[in-house]
RNA sequence: GCCGGAGUGGCGGAAUUGGUAGACGCAAGGGACUUAAAAUCCCUCGGAGCUUGCUCUGUACGAGUUCGAGUCUCGUCUCCGGCACCA
């Protein structure tokens, strides 16, 4: 053993190790308990960053953890390996986006191998192998004849500088989710996975989701959106009154449905354009369809009647109403709607109240109230006027009383409307699974038959970035005989979104060594269902609708194909914080590294810089670390643990490089308890706590309650930075520990070594390399998590607190078991309580056992 | 606007079911060792006061419940995240 702490040397010394003896390899075994820990893959970019380090280091201490606590473990990793940055080099560099890939995959996974983590390689799955594509093409195959793929015109969000389609949820705040150029709305074909289809499935799921953070829940469920309300049919009147003709509507408030004056249509309804004759006026409007800025409508010049008060009202288009939601067509009711009365004060329509606040009913009764001028919609609930029969009942009667009535009278139907849209999964680029489709101007759309998969990416192509997808240039993948017919026939050339990739690659992991089967998946369904669902996935908290969503519809997806029997694919949900740190920015030069500041001042220009906030670490803002030059200067082992303690994992973590020389030190402290007492361990199997040294069994003490506080920490809710705290505590302790005797000896062999096997998921080479030279046999990961013993683990003294009127008076020691009387009298006794009491009125004592007692004075 | 979450020393963060606020780490100050520095070790470290080991005060703010509140209840403020013309 060496005096000093080679990291180098030992990380690489113990991963060869490790990856010789096969350690990680997860070998399927129906009679061991399995745990199922994986952390969201990355996206080959390049280099791997802090994000990813504090990501992969939380996961693998967990999936070492576990497998200490003799779990059968699977903790893969692989590649969402397709996707426009690949891409965009070829264009950029000419080289194509494979090589490109591949290239950052062999550079990624040596930085992953770096950094000591515990993954089963022969499980890697990279999605832009034809043989992990193969499978995204024959699910396409089976939702295409589950009806649940199809194809339409829509408009969509379409990024002009990713030069291709975006799904809703990859659209942030009118933003491409990758780039943020601004989307803007194209009308294409495209195609779609029926994700509503589950809609009500997945939000029911929600209430099953217990292990995960309550917020990421939250936003599915918001997301989903569901409503429950009424579809009512307004027929449409012309100089004649009444005609046979409809207009459907959708709302939530059919207590309100007294108080509709007018209607609004979306200028894309089906109506819109027989109804309105000025179509410059209705381009106008077209134009500001979805324009937050200002409400603006169009009077079609047509009326429509309300089934429920024979009134006639108007029919507006107004830019305000979607037609992507409900009917694309809504009543109005101003009174009780804050847009439709913007929209009403604008146009001069009417106004008509018909629910009132309950308090102001009684009132309304002893007609006291005023008809007052209204400046605001009132969207509470309340109490219905002008409403007929229904006059008098509460929003709540109200609703149920009237949409009954409706269905009574086949006005209408109950109706449930839920905010998630389709998943549109084309996407006008290369570098993705194609999408197995043919198109034959005899037979039209010919799915490509399971037996002709997959449909592989052809390489004569060339990324000039201008024009459509390379796809179309290429005349040996564009150009196919129809599979039904055998004529001339086109393929599909836009591939699919990426997140389909990512929508089931943990499935994939459950299938040993290479999915590249020859056979139907669902013969492996024993085999995915073992392993699945994840019993603890970590990853950040940006796909909590995007991936997280789709995962979930995909599972029930492929679930009814009959591939695996869970439906929902993530048992714990941890999302892990942030890696943020502290960023400088000079007038002139912009953002600064840290080494461009020289006392306060930039170096190029000598002018004051600013502070700037503590943000995500980005290449842009010039705050970031790179794991290389960490691991160069400390190890891997001292940059997982501090990126462990320096907070809880759900929580943003702020960068501190002093942080980190804490952390080496600590590992540095470590190894010199260990260096100078090598070769001094004694058994300690013979220890016996009653007959040590006070120091001793107070040591064994502090060991055995550290486990405890480690193990708990860990069990709890992986805070490991309270885990590590402890781990302080302990060798805090042994170091400052002066054996005398054989037992004291022994008792600190103990201890450390229970550190070591503690120590061993959050710094695993560290502990390999001490445990060995400790006289342990490796390897340290395969010894059993350490027990505490709960009698060892107890006090033998306790500090007694005593309070007078719930305010500290006095600590004292006393024994740990003592009872309540005991401590009354203790309490009691003391010189400085006896003191404050002075004779005064006791009213009560209040003991808290072992640890406090309370004198109420009156 | 709606839905989440948070607010504790100079800083990152601890604190079981309501029971000693500030574990652990960082920074800072003092000391030991050294020719010196680094490293290491020891001590101090929320604020105020003085008689230096004690008092008062202190967990965003204001009330309340309780013998006792960082923790529970109500109200207010601030910050962060998500959704947002969804009828």
């Amino acid at each position: 053993m060496k005096e000093r702490y080679d990291f180098d040397e030992i990380e690489i010394k113990w991963q060869k190790y490790w990856s010789e003896r096969g350690l990680h390899k997860a070998e399927t075994d129906a009679s061991k308990k399995k745990f199922y820990c994986l952390e969201m893959f990355p996206y080959p970019s390049g280099k791997i960053h802090m994000g990813h380090v504090r990501n992969y280091a939380i996961g693998d201490v967990i999936a070492r953890y576990k497998r200490m606590r003799g779990f059968n473990v699977l903790h893969p990793m692989g590649w969402d390996a397709f996707g426009l940055p690949a891409e965009n080099a070829a264009i950029k560099h000419g080289v194509h986006p494979a090589k490109w890939t591949y290239e950052n995959i062999g550079y990624m996974k040596k930085q992953l191998d770096r950094m000591g983590l515990s993954y089963d390689w022969g499980r890697e799955v990279t999605t832009c192998s034809p043989d992990y594509y193969k499978w995204n093409q024959w699910f396409f195959l089976k939702l295409y004849e589950k009806g649940l793929a199809y194809k339409k015109a829509s408009f969509v969000n379409w990024c002009p500088s990713c030069a291709t389609v975006l799904a809703n949820e990859q659209v942030i705040d009118g933003a491409c989710w990758r780039c943020d150029s601004a989307v803007v709305q194209k009308e294409l074909e495209q195609w779609f996975f029926k994700i509503t289809a589950y809609a009500e499935e997945l939000l029911q799921g929600c209430d099953e989701l217990k292990g995960w953070p309550e917020r990421v829940v939250a936003m599915q469920k918001n997301w989903i959106g569901k409503s429950e309300g009424v579809e009512v049919d307004f027929p449409l009147a012309d100089a004649g009154g009444i005609t046979d003709e409809k207009l459907r509507i959708y709302t939530t408030r059919p207590d309100t449905i007294f108080g509709v004056t007018y209607m609004c249509i979306a200028p894309g309804h089906p109506l819109t354009e027989r109804l309105v004759t000025d179509k410059d006026s209705l381009e106008t409007i077209k134009n500001k369809y979805g324009n937050q800025e200002e409400k603006e409508g169009l009077f079609t010049g047509h009326h429509s009647v309300n089934p429920l008060t024979g009134e006639k009202i108007p029919v507006y288009v107004a830019n305000f109403v979607l037609m992507e939601y409900g009917t694309g067509a809504i009543m109005s009711v101003p009174a009780h709607d804050q847009r439709d009365f913007e929209f009403a004060k604008k146009y001069g329509l009417p106004i008509k109240t018909v629910i009132i606040p309950e308090d102001r009913a009684e009132e309304q009764k002893s007609g006291r109230a005023e008809e007052k001028e209204m400046n605001e919609a009132f969207e509470g609930e309340g109490v219905l006027i002008n409403s007929g029969k229904f006059n008098g009942l509460k929003s709540e009667e109200a609703k149920r009383e009237i949409a009954g009535f409706i269905e009574e009278k086949a006005f209408g139907k109950r109706m449930v409307n839920y905010k998630i849209r389709d998943w549109g999964i084309s996407r006008q680029r290369y570098w993705g699974t194609p999408i197995p489709i043919i198109y034959c101007d005899k037979c039209g759309i010919v799915p490509v038959p399971e037996k002709d998969l997959p449909v592989v990416l052809p390489e004569d192509v060339s990324f000039t970035g201008k024009g459509g997808s390379p796809l179309l240039e290429s005349d040996r993948f564009l150009n196919v005989k129809c599979p039904s017919c055998g004529g001339n026939a086109k393929r599909e050339t836009d591939t699919m979104d990426t997140f389909v990739d990512s929508s089931w690659y943990f499935i994939a992991y459950c299938l040993k060594d290479d999915i590249d089967l020859k056979f139907q998946i669902s013969n492996f369904k024993s085999l995915i269902d073992y392993w699945m669902p994840v019993d603890q996935y970590i990853g950040g908290i940006e796909h909590a609708v995007l991936h997280l969503l789709y995962s979930r519809f995909f599972t029930r997806c492929v679930r009814d194909f009959g591939v695996v029997s869970a439906g929902e694919p993530f048992r714990n949900l941890l999302t892990q914080g942030m890696v943020c740190k502290e960023t400088w920015k000079c007038p002139d030069h912009d953002w600064l590294f840290p080494e461009e500041v020289k006392d306060g001042k930039c170096v190029h220009c000598g002018k004051q810089v600013e502070k700037g906030r503590i943000e995500k670490m980005s290449k842009s803002k010039k705050n970031v670390i790179d794991p290389d030059a960490l691991i160069k200067k400390y190890g891997a082992d001292t940059m997982r643990l501090f990126s462990l303690f320096a907070a809880p994992p759900e929580r943003d973590l702020e960068w501190s490089d002093k942080g980190v020389e804490g952390a080496y030190r600590f590992l540095n402290k470590v190894w010199g308890i260990v260096y100078k007492n090598k070769g001094k361990g004694q058994e300690l199997s013979s220890l016996i706590a009653h007959s040590l040294s006070p120091i001793a069994s107070s040591l064994l003490r502090k060991t055995h309650q550290t486990i405890r506080k480690v193990t708990d920490d860990i069990e709890k809710d992986y805070h490991f930075n309270t885990a590590i705290a402890a781990l302080m505590e302990l060798v805090n302790e042994i170091s400052s520990f002066n054996p005398e005797r054989e037992e004291d000896r022994a008792a600190l062999d103990f201890a450390v070594r229970n550190t070591l096997m503690m120590l061993a998921p959050f710094a695993p080479h560290f502990a390999e390399e001490l445990w060995e030279a400790a006289g342990g046999n490796p390897s340290v990961l395969e010894q059993p998590w350490p027990e505490w013993d709960e009698t060892l683990a107890k006090d033998e003294e306790i500090e007694l607190v005593v309070q007078i009127n719930g305010k500290l008076r006095a600590r004292m020691l006393a024994p740990a078991g003592l009872t309540d009387e005991d401590a009354r009298q203790r309490a009691l006794q003391e010189e400085r309580v006896k003191e404050m009491l002075d004779g005064r009125e006791i009213k009560k004592v209040i003991v808290v056992k072992g640890k406090l007692v309370n004198i109420v004075l009156g």
